[in-house]
DNA sequence: CGCCACGCCGTGAACGTTCACGGGAGCGTT
DNA sequence: AACGCTCCCGTGAACGTTCACGGCGTGGCG
């Protein structure tokens, strides 16, 4: 049982040749209806499934993406991916994903493997351009919210500096002037950590309440509990995304606490709490339909669209939490 | 521009054979530095990227599976999704999503594609299944809470008859007995549906009040309204699943009155919703690994999981909605 | 009776890559 | 000088499928 099954074994099982076969199998019509039942009768009781390598390779009609996250279970993430599913179907591709759990390692191993496999690459990555460069085997790559420099590659600049900078706005003509901010847990501070400083530095403000959060509900509600144990004083707060404001959020209303809080992400889910969720929205939509489109241009070799394109800008979205 | 860059157009460029070029490409040693350095330049000069298919058919090593969801929004879906990711990749296998909108036409038309680009499919489907049989070329299928009959089949059974009896009972022991349900909008009800029936019946009680709703937290909330204009009496709802449920919930704090609500799936949505979401819970790990693995062994035609191991039992979750 | 059309089927070629093998140059050893 | 070894490189073959073409009956029509 070494030997695959192919259209040569199912031809000479019902007593015609490979063409006749392929005809059977693709509705192409040119057979005659008992030969076609025989060769499919042969091709089920053989258990034959067509190489799809071989079929792509002579018809050459079908490509395919990666879309690379660092967690699918992140309600951002599923709408990026929902959305990039949505323009990739309209185009009739075909999208692999990939899920790195926001590890360097799985980000290579992913790479690794995915050269082979796919036509482009989208998403997001901590790995360093040269190391990006090294493994994605001369495929086109798109960025998300992260800049590039080699030519093959492409990225999608994430505009929040405004966004962020009208949520301190509103946070400061709200009263607010002790104003936390919970950031993710990498060592290097977040880019919503330097836009944060600067909206807060153009009110005159200081920003040494911050703590790092893992990203997750109960990594937020932690987050916002060491923050409040340091800083006491604290009545509002601004965090790295929804999900960790949604624990912050949870944790403030336990401890009896009623500080003001603004998320990061738009995400639908922040309308179904209680309070409902001020946040920093992004559009998910746009960001997959642009990675989607780019990954065509870059693809076909057409030009690519320009820098000031492939921008998806942040906007205050006020609801109930501030 | 009609022609695709192949290897043998680094080969000419460089001045080498095709061999040399695949092993420069590949690391596969016994090559000149000064060559291998030559080819590099000369493959991404031309922008050469070796075809996936032709690659696939002389060293057949990658499988990818096709997971089919009817819509990656519902975090439910999601879970599943990233359970089943995870389990593949411990596998070394790629994962293709669609979504199909939970629509008969876009399971077609993926279907269509599909065949041509993964080894196995797994998934959720409402097409009758001498369409999927049909369709889906002779690849192993594995349905998610559905039965089947084709031997190229398999399925995975959500048994909800315990978990849904010990939520109803759950409520009666606290006093309901007038419990309303908001089932899926199809056309025949569903399985918990059924069930729900059969708990009802056998604490002798009536299951008029049920309504339809659209899987969304908007349509939770539609149909409980109209579920309430009609039965005005009713203290507790049971729902489809937790968006439902959550719209419902939400729909019943809107309108001043106080229900008690039960959901099915077990999201982990459902713990930051305030009343925290009592629920029948379903463990997606255990579908996504599980549908995996049968994928796994209907592909190497071994013995596959029995009707019996292939089971995921809902358990009932009580948290604060009833 | 001859010719053509049509329905059905088979044979070589091609897709782009890797594997197995062979061969030449250069160098050292006997 | 002959031999062998190592390093580097090239040539046929193979992977499994579809496409383009050609061929063989059979029947209809003039």
């Amino acid at each position: 049982m070494a030997h695959r099954i192919t259209i040569n074994d199912v031809a000479s099982a019902a007593g015609v040749s490979r063409q006749t076969v392929s005809r059977a199998l693709n509705d192409k019509g040119e057979i005659d209806g008992d030969t076609k039942q025989r060769v499919l009768d042969a091709a089920r009781e053989l258990g034959y499934r067509p190489s799809r390598f071989a079929r792509g390779l002579v018809r050459p009609d079908t490509t395919s993406i990666g879309l690379v996250v660092p967690d699918l279970l992140n309600p951002f993430f599923t709408e990026v991916a929902a959305a990039a599913l949505e323009a990739a179907r309209a185009k009739g591709w075909h999208v692999v994903i990939y899920d790195t759990a926001d590890s360097v390692d799985e980000e290579l191993s992913t790479l690794r493997v995915i050269g082979s496999q796919v036509d482009a690459v989208v998403g997001y990555f901590n790995l360093s351009e040269t190391q990006l460069d090294q493994h994605t085997q001369g495929i086109p790559v798109v960025l998300i919210g992260r800049e590039h420099h080699a030519p093959r590659f492409s990225s999608i600049r994430i505009e929040g500096a405004q966004g962020i900078r009208a949520a301190v706005d509103h946070l400061v003509a709200a009263g607010h002037r002790r104003i936390g901010m919970i950031d993710h847990a990498h060592a290097e501070p977040s880019d919503k950590h330097r836009w944060f400083r600067d909206a807060m530095a153009a009110h005159g403000l200081p920003t040494n309440a911050v703590a790092g959060a893992v990203q997750s509900v109960d990594g937020g509600a932690g987050a916002l509990t060491e923050l409040l144990t340091n800083h006491p004083d604290l009545t509002a707060i601004f965090t790295f995304n929804d999900i960790i404001a949604i624990g912050a959020l949870r944790a403030t209303r336990r401890q009896g606490r009623d500080l003001a809080v603004i998320g990061f992400d738009g995400l639908q889910l922040g309308t179904v709490v209680d309070p409902a969720l001020t946040t920093v929205a992004l559009d998910t939509r746009r960001i997959g339909a642009l990675a989607v489109e780019q990954a065509a241009r870059l693809m076909a070799g057409d030009e690519p669209l320009s820098g000031d394109e492939m921008v998806v800008q942040a906007v205050l979205l006020v609801r109930e939490s501030a």
